[in-house]
Order: C-alpha cells, then structure tokens, then sequence
DNA sequence: CGATTTTGACCGGCGC
DNA sequence: GCGCCGGTCAAAATCG
C-alpha cells in the first residue's frame, strides 16, 4: 500500500481574477491584509455594499463549513479503504516468509519470544491463531513501516531507534529500485532482520519491512545518532504510518524526526488514532494550503482582482 | 586498525 | 532437471 491515497486536502479554489474576488471571504480578505498587505479605499464603500458582503461572506462561509464536513466524510471513508487495504496487504505478505530456509526460521522460532518491538506494536488476532499453525504465527512477526522522505534523499535508511547493519543490497525483480538488507546490530543475539525498498508507486517513499522483535531495548535517539560511524543517520525522513502486516493494521505514527526544521509537533501528530478527525484534518489543511501553488494562485489572483476592483 | 558498507558470488525454494 | 529469483555470505573497499 502507497501513501498514494493521502487526503487531497486542496480546495480546488477558483483562480479566476473576477471570480476569486466576489467570493473571497471577509476574514481570508482581512488575513491577507494582516500579513502586510495593504487595503485601499475600504472606507469609501457604501453600508449596503457592505451590508451585501457580509451576506455573501456568510453565505460562502456556510458553503466552506459543508466542504470541510464533506472532506472530513471522505477523510473517513478513504482512511477506512487505507486500512482496508492494509489488510489486505498483510495476508499477502504472511504466505512468502514461510519460505525461509528451514535452519533461519528455527532460529528466529528460538529467539522471537523476546520483547516487543516498538514498531510490532500488535501481536497475530485470535482469528488468525485458530487458522494457522503455531510455528507460521511466530514467523508472521513481520510489520511494514512506510516512510516518506525528501525527494533527493537516496539513502535506503530508515531512521527507528535501532541499530541497524547492512549486509546486503538487490535490485528486485518488481521494483527498479534496490533493496536493502539489514540485521539488527545485535545480532546474532537479536534476529531482527529489515528489508528497506522505496515505493513503486512513490518513490519518495521508503516500505521497510521488519521481521522479528527485538529482545533488546530500543536505542535512544542521541545515542544512535553518535554511535558507530554516524552513517546510518537519516535526516531526510518524516513520519508516515506503519502497519503490522499480519493483523490488525494498527497505524502509527514515527515520530523519528524531530530534529527536522519543519517537522514541528503537528506534523508528528497521529494521523489515524482518533476518529475525531477536525484538528488534525485543519492542521492538514492549513500545510496544504500553505504549500499549494493553486493556493498561492488563487491568493495572487484575490489580491490582483480586489485592486483591479478598487480602482 | 576496527567497524561498517559495498557488491559479486553463492544458496535454496519454487515454477515450469 | 533447469532456470529464475530473493535472500545471504564474505572478501574487498571505505570510513573515522
């Protein structure tokens, strides 16, 4: 599953000079104004016309809550079909472990018992124990982390807590882009192995794949960041979801970036806990907003088309 | 100089 | 049995 099916949060504004200025609302109009911009001849308008804006102000603010309870209905469905999907994907992916050479799985039969793995937050569902063998649910440990990172960041590293070290890299046969093969610092103490592929589909995106739990504690993120050769840092990533493949698609949030400018405290809010979806959806939004060219478009065309008005 | 990464070779499962 | 393919090994290269 891609992160293809992210919310559209673009309002699909009108960047039509004339239209855009009938319908700019009263408050967009005064933020544009607080943000340096200056208003000219707002005095000389009559009371009816302004009587007549604020009508329309309402109204078009009525029109913009029904779109935001719409977008907010289609957050919901699309973020149901996303699980859905995840699902879906999880079962898929369970049948292919099982052919791991005889002496590996043994191996990781004897060591998965350990701690939890922060990412392998869920263990397999009772459904899914009375469908399979016991030895098949301990090798279905395997959960799948998406990632999404800087366009021009080529690293295959995906930044978690751990310690991590690569042993080796194959281009597969579904995806141009090489594979990455890691095992855990620890090991072979720790058996857990990731497999680290950008999306086909988006290929900003990094699916690390995690079989296993760690049976160690996770590292701090100071001290992963100063340990070793420092070359397994990622600074380009920010959070995406992750899911565990084999049951519930539980989403969750890496909150592993921190250190990254941008990446303030609403962008690593969970994404898919809570059904009460309004602040974060705004929050979305608002980035959206802020980072749409067709946003921007519209602001340049409301302002040009309110001057063009004024004189 | 030790730890880690790179990369070609090798292994084993699977489909035909 | 053979070839394909994903996964792993291990020697060489690289880095701090």
């Amino acid at each position: 599953m891609d992160c293809s099916s992210w919310i559209n949060t673009s309002l699909d504004l009108n960047i039509n000079p004339r239209r855009v200025h009938e319908e700019v609302p009263k408050e967009v109009e005064s933020e544009l104004f607080s943000l340096g911009m200056t208003k000219f001849n707002v005095e000389e308008e009559s009371t009816s016309d302004l009587e007549e804006e604020l009508k329309r102000v309402t109204a078009e603010n009525k029109k913009l809550a029904e779109m935001l309870s719409v977008v907010c209905e289609n957050y919901n469905t699309l973020r149901n079909h996303l699980m859905e999907c995840m699902r879906k994907n999880g079962e898929k992916e369970v049948s292919p472990t099982s052919k791991k050479r005889k002496s590996e799985s043994s191996n990781n039969n004897s060591n998965l018992m350990g701690t939890n793995n922060g990412n392998s937050e869920s263990s397999s569902t009772d459904e899914e124990s009375c469908k399979k063998p016991r030895e098949e649910i301990i090798k279905a440990k395997i959960s799948r982390v998406y990632v999404r990172t800087e366009a021009s960041d080529t690293s295959l590293i995906v930044k978690d807590g751990y310690q991590w070290r690569k042993y080796g890299q194959k281009v597969t046969r579904d995806n141009p882009c090489p594979r990455a093969y890691f095992k855990c610092s620890f090991a072979p103490s720790c058996p857990v192995k990731k497999k680290v592929q950008r999306s086909v589909d988006d290929q900003s995106v990094l699916v690390a794949t995690y079989e296993g739990e760690h049976n160690h504690p996770q590292f701090s993120s100071q001290m992963e960041a100063t340990s070793g050769s420092g070359r397994s840092v990622t600074l380009g990533s920010v959070p995406c979801t992750a899911s565990l493949s084999t049951s519930t698609p539980t989403l969750v949030t890496l909150d592993l970036t921190k250190s990254q400018g941008s990446n303030d405290s609403k962008s690593t809010k969970p994404k898919g806990d809570s059904p009460k979806v309004p602040q974060v959806l705004v929050e979305q939004m608002a980035t959206s907003l802020t980072t749409d060219p067709n946003f921007r478009a519209a602001l340049v065309a409301a302002i040009s088309g309110r001057l063009l008005h004024n004189n």
